[in-house]
DNA sequence: CACAGTACCTGCCCAAAGGTGAGTACATGA
DNA sequence: TCATGTACTCACCTTTGGGCAGGTACTGTG
């Protein structure tokens, strides 16, 4: 009955991070960039720099409200940079840091990879609908 | 303005997905894999066959109700596969199907890099806190 | 001169996510 | 014989996510 709490240490006096585990911190984070609108922003971001409502217009369906709030949640983790100029009107632009790079590369993979596979899932849908019904 | 509606084709005749389309089932399928639990359960079963009750205790604070509906999702995109024994007691092992292994790959080394970066993330978090705070 | 656009924030509200506890049908161990 | 475990489902309720409308402070365009 071992409860790993979040502050864990292995034998080196390293800080140890499980997913798996409730209170881990790791936890949190893995739902900001997987996150309903943190992995599309993250993957939006691999093409480049944006502006709030260009980044708005390629995540379709975002609301203002979730995306200012996604953003943010990414900024404070380090994956996504935010650079305001004070001018009128005001201008932001949106970047990846290296940290989110690597992270929005792997979740770009991911996403293509699925893209690509889809017309298995829908094969695989239709199948076990069939048995389910029968 | 080109709307893509999901059975979008393109000039030969496949099928294109897109998740950053609102409508596309390809984001639909996405938040089945990368949402709270979802990825949790996928990057759990590569570690192997689990029966219900181990892949709980594995998958730490999920309730039935929550893995039970994941499982169910993940199996009817043919990310999972479900073998329920008629015995009695029942028994019922999950496992990856060959489509899951590559997306749990995937999600798999994303945690992986995420846990082993987390120092940075936790460092990003004191100084973007400490710069908002003056 | 009025209206659209920029980059948000705030409050209001509804719908969806998700937790809790009970029930099931049987077998095995104490 | 009584409790425990298995793999769930169902009903109920709370919490959270998230959409919508409106406000802001200013400027460039028709």
């Amino acid at each position: 009955m071992t409860e790993v709490v979040p502050p864990a240490v292995d034998e080196h006096g390293q800080l140890v991070f499980d997913v798996f585990a409730r209170a881990c911190t790791s936890r949190e984070t893995l739902e900001h960039i997987t996150g309903r609108w943190g992995i599309l922003a993250l993957a939006a971001l691999m093409d480049g720099t944006f502006r709030f409502n260009a980044l708005r217009r390629k995540v379709d369906g975002v609301s203002e409200k979730m995306l200012a709030q996604t953003l943010h949640a990414l900024e404070r983790d380090g994956f996504v940079l935010r650079d305001a100029q004070a001018t009128i009107p005001p201008r932001v632009d949106y970047s990846l840091t290296p940290l989110g790079r690597a992270m929005a590369e792997k979740l770009l993979d991911l996403i293509e990879t699925l893209e690509g596979r889809m017309p298995e899932v829908l094969a695989a849908r239709v199948a076990v609908d069939a048995a389910k019904a029968k």
